[in-house]
DNA sequence: TTAGCGAGTTGGAAAATCAAACCCACTGAC
DNA sequence: GTCAGTGGGTTTGATTTTCCAACTCGCTAA
């Protein structure tokens, strides 16, 4: 996923260049969970050895995960998330709720409990939804108008400009 | 992507065994916005014509998108988003806000406008955050507490169990 | 009649993935 | 001491994907 043909300037292509390759996203979902060693990664995202040293060190580079030594002789690291690499729990999330609703059937793998942000006593389950911070609405389709700001963007593509 | 280890039952990883290969998501960005045909999805997401064809086909079985004839003689169709398709646009609008913040310098390639919910007059800008439908807060890492259901799940990994 | 388009298919080279074996530095058990 | 075991990788070679360019096919418009 490198480098894409980049046929559009856009956040969502930028990202996935980063973090769109093959289990990328699970090593971040492991490491925000806590797993975060070699080889605790390896087993629970199933991403062969050599494949997941190439993503270890590119997320590091990227700046989404960060070499953190626990032991000198020998040395080991784990892999702790940085900010920038929680950041991306929203996305997590969100295709965690889809799968819930659209691939499973009445048993879902897991649940995440949410606490009050008032770290009140009794949690509850997490329904995630995305909602827009300026007027606290749920986000839905046809609320949305895309503006180009770069070039290259036209709605309905290149057909139609 | 077709198929992983599935190291764990998790609906991260089967979501992503779907729309996890590289373009497909690029794909629904473009019918989200109304981009629905080959040459247009060809065009705009960069992916090569073949890679896009194969794309197009495992989107259309998993019920993502629907072939619509938009001409017969010949036959020609265009890929619409199914409301399962649409219902992904949560997760590129989370990919989009973290490019935004964390790849982009000042200019953003694309700004969504947001309507009120109520078909309102001025739209503002949308600002993508995920909130519990639930309790209505925003979702911070720290209130999250991770309940496996099925088997194979172990928060800090195997080497804790 | 010829040019062009939209929507693919085909062919072959280049790159990524995979599984398994190997390596190294150490630890703990005998 | 020696010897198996562990954590964290690297190497190897076979298998899959990806990529790109060229080609096809059915049709339309000039």
């Amino acid at each position: 996923m490198r480098r894409m043909k980049e046929a559009r300037p856009c956040s969502i292509a930028n990202t996935l260049a980063l973090v769109g390759e093959k289990y990328s996203l699970l090593v971040l979902r492991e490491v925000s969970l806590g797993a975060t060693r070699f080889d605790q990664l390896a087993r629970n995202t199933g991403a062969p050895r050599d494949v997941l040293t190439t993503r270890l060190k590119r997320l590091v580079e990227a700046g989404l995960l960060r070499k953190v030594a626990y032991s000198e002789r020998p040395p080991r690291f784990e892999y702790r998330p940085t900010r920038a690499g929680l950041e991306l729990e929203p996305v997590l999330l969100t295709l965690m709720a889809w799968g819930d609703r659209h691939l499973t059937g009445d048993d879902r793998p897991m649940v995440l409990e949410h606490a009050g942000g008032d770290g009140s006593l009794g949690g509850h389950e997490l329904v995630p939804v995305v909602t827009c911070a300026e007027c606290g609405e749920e986000v839905r389709h046809d609320d949305l108008t895309p503006h180009p700001l770069a070039p290259g963007w036209t709605v309905t593509g290149p057909a139609t400009a």
